[in-house]
DNA sequence: CATGCCGTTATCGGAAAGCGATAATATGAA
DNA sequence: TTCATATTATCGCTTTCCGATAACGGCATG
């Protein structure tokens, strides 16, 4: 009934979501869309591969292509700057977030 | 440096904010904006009435025009369907957020 | 080596959202 | 009746969303 509610919130959350992921290991496109399946989140690669490219782009991720049995994998691991970013943003995004539950 | 990470997750986060701030109380667009740009958030009438008119147009918000020292304001105030959305969205909200803050 | 397979990434095009700038509206005051 | 002002609404451009489709790249097989 709200879904369009939470996946307008998980479309702005996904970049620290990913930056959170990358941040734990390495994390590459088909996985991380598995991933988030997992968890009842559908997100097209029409979606995702534009954020990757645009993390990395402005330097909170760094790729390395990785050969698997055969296919190349680009694996996205977080920068130092992608570090700082994504402890601040959880921060203030903390602040938006506790005031929902404020009595 | 992450602000743009920030803008994001706030631009997903708005429709909750809104709902939430409707349920304590009627709200009308220059104050909320005020309030937002108070806590650092500085979102245009361009992007924040829209959202509004989504919001009411879909069940979630009521409105109701009120004449305030002569100039016309339009009240929002959460709607059933809206108070149930927002307990529904702030659950699967919270799940996400959580992951976010685990060791 | 040529070909096909397949996991994976990349892009296209139309629809929707974001947003600064500008217009429209409505009311009280002068 | 005109003016000032608080408020809401919209325009046009840019960016994002996303399903569908294409492209890539290396391995296996003959």
């Amino acid at each position: 009934m709200a879904d369009e509610l939470v996946r307008d919130f998980l479309l702005g959350f996904i970049k620290l979501h990913i930056l959170y992921h990358a941040r734990k290991e390495p994390i590459f496109g088909q996985e991380f869309k598995k991933e988030l399946k997992r968890h009842g989140y559908d997100i097209s690669f029409g979606t995702l591969y534009p954020v990757f490219h645009k993390l990395e782009r402005n330097g909170y991720l760094k790729v390395e292509e990785k050969n698997v049995r055969g296919k190349i994998r680009k694996y996205y691991s977080i920068t130092r700057k992608g570090v700082n970013a994504l402890k601040h943003s959880k921060a203030k995004a903390k602040e938006l977030f506790d005031e929902l539950f404020e009595t």
